[in-house]
DNA sequence: CGGCTGAAAATTGTCAACAATCTGCAATTA
DNA sequence: TAATTGCAGATTGTTGACAATTTTCAGCCG
């Protein structure tokens, strides 16, 4: 009996490339922390966990290298990146402008039936937060600016706002800190979700780019 | 500011790698038009060109896929990407806002050495406009806005802003249109260059974002 | 004449081997 | 003992060959 439900393996396989598939697996290795920051990847290793040749491996840490997950040093390898507080600082000012745009763009777009998704999200980290499942709460956290970016519809917005997100993700990895204030962050986030039901791009754009701040804030107490 | 001498080729080709190398040698085939939008990237050519074999120039390719320079289909090869209307529109969406924070981060930083630096550059644009020089004007342009980006003191923003800028100049290079407005565009350019120096961090940055507007206006014209 | 078929050529995808370089450690010497 | 040297193992860098796939084009049929 086939599952019908997942895009089948076959097409996947046909439509992305060997190389294409491994960087986002080696992605998840390094985002999920199986792979730990500063720690030197072996291509051999890699190779002989997915099965196949060091080529495509190479080629994939040369991508995640342009994506600035890792980092390459010739004749010693590539290492997996350590985000420093400056470095965390800059993607910061950097996305602090971006989100100001996701939301002035997302509270012009947003059809009813998304608005009802970023709600119900909001209500799950809610009830994450009663239950102080912080695992839970920084996930739904990430789905909920993922939807946002989403809803803004554009496409180039995305990809650099991703690009900037995981370096962010990198760097908490180096300290898990808790940050505290999930009940303060998700006030926020519906301060937002309302300022988008009222479709009101200028003032949807400020409360997102303060939670940026805010957020930057909560990284620097911990 | 001067360029102090090449760092000599033998560091060079002891710090960055073959790939690397390439990467960016092919980022400046495709920049200058030498390889036409659209058009198939054979590996072997390349390889012979550069007298290596495949291996080093698929990493590249690889590195310039991520970085959207180039597209890549499963079997049939990289292509040098085609960026439409629509995607340029994009490109400046983002870019609009990263210009306001660029223009308030220089106004912020900028030492008087590098006001002057800017000075000048703008002044050589209107010796171009004078004699009528487009492609004098835009490398010039290139130029002034590398360095705003540069002065702002922040590397990942500076990053962000030259791939999109990337993307940009990969889209006018399908048509490669005059725009027009050359006058226009410099004296915008004292204008946010006169904000910088009074340090008025608001208005250049108000001044930077309506410059890219205008800019992607004259986009539109051609 | 136009479209189909299928084999040859071209091209990409992957691999395994070799060369170059680095790392760690033991032996040597002052 | 501390520093240095040299060797062995491990790892990365690059290559050429082979497999898989696509493209091209001549021949054929309607």
């Amino acid at each position: 009996m086939v599952q019908a439900a997942v895009p089948s393996v076959l097409q996947l396989v046909q439509s992305n490339s060997l190389p294409g598939l491994v960087q986002a697996e080696i992605e998840q290795l390094i985002l999920s922390g199986e792979l730990a920051v500063g720690r030197r990847i072996n291509e051999s290793d890699l190779a002989l966990r997915f099965g196949m040749s060091r080529g495509p491996i190479r080629e994939a840490l040369r991508a995640l290298e342009e994506s600035r997950l890792v980092r390459s040093e010739k004749n010693r390898g590539v290492f997996v990146r350590e985000v420093s507080v400056a470095e965390a600082d800059e993607i910061y000012d950097v996305r602090e402008a971006l989100d100001q745009l996701i939301g002035q763009r997302v509270a012009e777009r947003a059809t009813p039936e998304q608005l009802r998704d970023m709600q119900a999200v909001v209500a799950e980290m809610d009830a994450a937060t009663g239950a102080h499942d912080i695992k839970c709460y920084h996930a739904l956290n990430l789905k909920f600016h993922d939807m946002l970016v989403d809803f803004a519809g554009n496409a180039r917005l995305t990809e650099t706002y991703r690009l900037l997100t995981k370096g962010l993700l990198l760097f908490r990895l180096r300290g898990l800190q808790d940050g505290g204030g999930f009940a303060v962050s998700n006030t926020e986030h519906k301060a937002v979700v309302e300022a988008i039901a009222a479709h009101d791009s200028v003032r949807t754009g400020r409360l997102l780019r303060r939670h940026a701040v805010e957020s930057r804030a909560r990284m620097h107490k911990a």
